[in-house]
DNA sequence: CGGTATCCCTGCAGATACTG
DNA sequence: CAGTATCTGCAGGGATACCG
């Protein structure tokens, strides 16, 4: 078997590319960190600190997807303690721009959805009643 | 207890408005409803066959997380056998302009992610050498 | 330093039978 | 017709100890 790792997903997945992308850029991490090598380089432990929260397993597991589908370039430095260093390729600039429309997007319709959600859930907590629950 | 489901996630999760937003069109079916959904109204049935593949629970849970988002308009009609029709509302018509260029992004560049992917498992598939591995 | 190996736990998703 | 109830499975994510 391979030697990487038995949780190998993303193996035909490409029954559309729509689902695919949202399946690299919907996974948890994927989005915050691109946006910690937006435009600057950093090595493993940087991006560790810089998006804190993740763990190691789950980190190396985004930074290898966000390798293997051409976003992410990883270079090794032969150094006495081996240096690793991360960046974004060309490709994940170019998905820079629709996923920043996608993230103002989200920015500007917040509160719509927050007070959709809100309205929702009041609907609900009152199953079948037009006066005061109370 | 909610007498809707013990099943909701989406609780506390506006820490960061893309992260909220991509839960939600990163859930497996969301945005094929969506599609389904684009221009025209469709009943229960209609939208479980259009979308194919989908169970009826997960239908309803996506249908829901749209509902209360606020993406997503439920009319009841009270006929014999009750009939409901799901449309999507002006404010997921809005998202509609970002998530086609993401997915557009996603149809172009859906070249250079495969070819990447095969460098990468390549790659994988050959440790240290450099010669003929057969 | 930059990972891997290992274990656990939760939640999404799938299938299907049942119901107002 | 349009769901709900129930059970199951499994992948994603988390925590941490260990290693070259």
């Amino acid at each position: 078997m391979s030697p990487r790792d038995t949780e190998v997903t993303d193996q035909v997945t490409d029954v559309c590319p729509v689902r695919d992308l949202l399946d690299r850029i919907g996974s948890k991490w994927t989005v915050q960190v691109i946006e910690a090598l937006a435009g600057r380089t950093l090595r493993f432990t940087e991006l560790e600190r810089a998006v804190d929260g993740v763990s190691r397993r789950v980190l190396v597991r985004t930074l290898r997807a966000l390798e293997r589908d051409g976003l992410l370039r990883r270079t090794v430095h032969p150094t006495v303690p081996v240096t690793v260093e991360y960046a974004l390729t060309p490709l994940a600039a170019g998905l820079g721009g629709p996923l920043t429309a996608l993230a103002d997007w989200a920015r500007t319709h917040r509160a719509d959805m927050v007070s959709a959600r809100r309205a929702y859930d009041a609907a609900a907590a009152r199953p079948a009643l037009s006066g005061d629950p109370a």
